[in-house]
DNA sequence: AAGGGAAACAACCGCACTTTA
DNA sequence: ATAAAGTGCGGTTGTTTCCCT
């Protein structure tokens, strides 16, 4: 990748938007006032251009490039060429595992903030990173599998819980504000249209409308239902220019501060995951291990739960979002917890699905988020590398212990509690983090991958209690990957992570792996300044770079 | 071998913020 | 104080490449 793309044609002219005229420079720039500028790709000869202009009078005032070199580019496209693919250090290559991960950590706190992103990786452009995220997930989306590993994600949510605290300390800081904003308006948003009733989640994150770390918060606890809650008019944050300071510490919270891990709850919570498809790499149990975590949720393009089923269904609050988040949490709450019964035409969406499908499962409910779906419908996605390597592993007949519920009493229960709860639970200020969330968690686990458990599906449409949120945070402890470190589990994670590896697509068999392994990114000195160009390590150098 | 779809990549566009005159 | 210029960022689109059927 990140090979130039000019033609070499060498004739400075690009065949195609050769004169495409564009007085461009609508927005910024095109002082030149040479009238005539190229657009389309860049050729050697203007690259070259570029690059001995730059050389002559440095970085800086771009425009002046047309004046002084010629060069029929706007200063803005000179700068985009400049900063991605000409200027020194940049690192070239497929992103490494080491990056990938850091990537999905980062994102999961800042959000689509490419350029904060691009300065903890060196050598790396916003723009590449913002091409591979959303290249990312829309492979992960297809598959429906979830965008964050389980241990960034609660990561986040740690640090979720953190920020809200300070916050609550100091409302009107600026650097407060920022959080604030971002949390509310930074959100990732690929829509699932079908998550659009369910407010469970909602209240959610309704009661951390100041959670920082944004990204995965308001992803994974807002994420596609909870984006609900953010009125469309609030997006008038104008980008506060954050300070690369925005989080200090935040790195080296990835790898500080672990949590202590208790093995004792593991088999809960792994109750609580394989209804999502999500199978803890931190199996007390070897024996018992389900070869097959996120069997369920490999392919599938579940569009129809998946954010692609239509959007008739009225909502009463924002709708457009940016990307999926934690699919594995929403499904979690989206699973019959706190969360509010699906939209009807989801249902309906449901009951008119082949009886075939039905039958493997009894509760497919259509409203999760996809994973879950996956786990009952099996794969029906092709040529997707993430779900060729999961195929195998996916079969229609995983067992799913759901026979307590059935589609029928499901829609009936569902029906009900969406009457009796519309839109009532993010009112109310408790209900969220506190409870819903943990309860949803610790309660609904409808079916189960894995017949081991689960006898005993349960949907529970209340808020849960304290109690739950307590189970919450001592599950997501010893779901971080830092919290592996010093465990007796750590070897078998791994082992349990290079299964994972086997079954899932690539970037989360990374995220699997560093995980276990306890290698975060954020430890390996990559810092937390900025990196700006004149900073960065020389491409070789960058190349060695693990 | 050809066609189609997805992935990867590059570049543009519009907006907003910052700097400067 | 203000308008214009310059810059940066995020979203989107277009093109190329790769892979599968």
């Amino acid at each position: 990748m990140s090979h130039t793309t000019t033609n070499d044609s060498d004739d400075g002219m690009p065949r195609d938007r050769i004169n495409s005229p564009s007085i461009d420079e609508g927005s910024s720039g095109g002082s030149g006032g040479a009238g005539v500028l190229k657009k389309g790709p860049w050729t050697s000869t203007e690259d070259a251009i570029l690059v001995d202009y730059v050389k002559k009078h440095g970085e800086g005032n771009w425009n002046a490039v047309q004046k002084h070199s010629g060069l029929l580019r706007c200063g803005k496209s000179c700068r985009l060429r400049w900063a991605n693919h000409l200027r020194p250090n940049l690192k070239k290559g497929a992103f490494t595992p080491e990056e990938e991960r850091l990537i999905i950590e980062l994102h999961a706190k800042m959000g689509n903030k490419w350029a904060r992103m691009a300065a903890h990786l060196p050598g790396r452009t916003d723009n590449e990173i913002k091409n591979y995220w959303n290249t990312r997930i829309k492979r992960l989306q297809r598959a429906g599998l979830p965008l964050y590993p389980p241990d960034i994600c609660l990561q986040a949510l740690n640090e979720g819980h953190q920020n809200q605290n300070v916050s609550e300390l100091s409302g009107s800081d600026a650097r407060n504000n920022d959080l604030l904003q971002r949390n509310n308006y930074d959100i990732p948003d690929v829509v699932f249209d079908n998550y659009k009733a369910c407010q469970g989640p909602l209240s959610y994150a309704a009661a951390f409308p100041d959670i920082s770390g944004s990204g995965i918060m308001t992803q994974a606890l807002g994420s596609s239902q909870n984006y609900i809650i953010m009125p469309p008019t609030v997006h008038q944050t104008k980008r506060p220019r954050e300070s690369d300071a925005l989080f200090p510490g935040f790195l080296g919270s990835v790898s500080n501060g672990l949590p202590s891990f208790d093995p004792s709850q593991i088999e809960s919570f792994k109750k609580i995951c394989r209804p999502f498809g999500l199978e803890l790499p931190y199996d007390p149990y070897p024996n018992s291990k389900n070869p097959a975590p996120f069997s369920g949720s490999t392919t599938g393009s579940h569009a129809p739960l998946n954010g692609n089923i239509s959007t008739s269904k009225p909502l009463s609050k924002a709708v457009k979002l940016e990307l999926p988040s934690l699919q594995y949490l929403e499904t979690d709450t989206n699973y019959w917890g706190t969360c509010p019964p699906p939209p009807l035409e989801t249902m309906d969406a449901y009951l008119q699905s082949p009886p075939a499908m039905q039958a493997q499962s009894d509760c497919p409910p259509p409203w999760n988020s996809g994973l879950l779906e996956e786990v009952i419908h099996g794969p029906r996605v092709k040529n997707q590398s993430s779900e060729k390597s999961l195929n195998s592993s996916v079969t229609p007949a995983d067992p799913i212990d759901n026979s307590s519920l059935t589609p029928a009493d499901a829609m009936d229960k569902l029906t009900l509690e969406l009457q009796e709860t519309e839109w009532g639970d993010y009112g109310d200020p408790i209900s969220p983090l506190g409870c819903s969330a943990s309860s949803v968690f610790s309660e609904c686990t409808p079916i189960s991958v894995s017949s081991l458990d689960e006898t005993a599906p349960v949907i529970v449409f209340h808020g849960g209690g304290k109690e739950d949120s307590t189970r919450l945070d001592k599950h997501m402890k010893f779901l971080r990957p830092d919290a592996l470190l010093g465990s007796d589990c750590l070897e078998q994670d791994f082992d349990y992570a290079k299964d994972l590896a086997a079954l899932l697509s690539e970037d989360f068999c990374n995220d699997y792996k560093y995980a276990a392994s306890g290698t975060s990114t954020f430890s390996q000195g990559w810092g937390l300044g900025s990196f700006p160009w004149n900073n960065m390590p020389a491409v070789c150098q960058m190349s060695e770079h693990p």
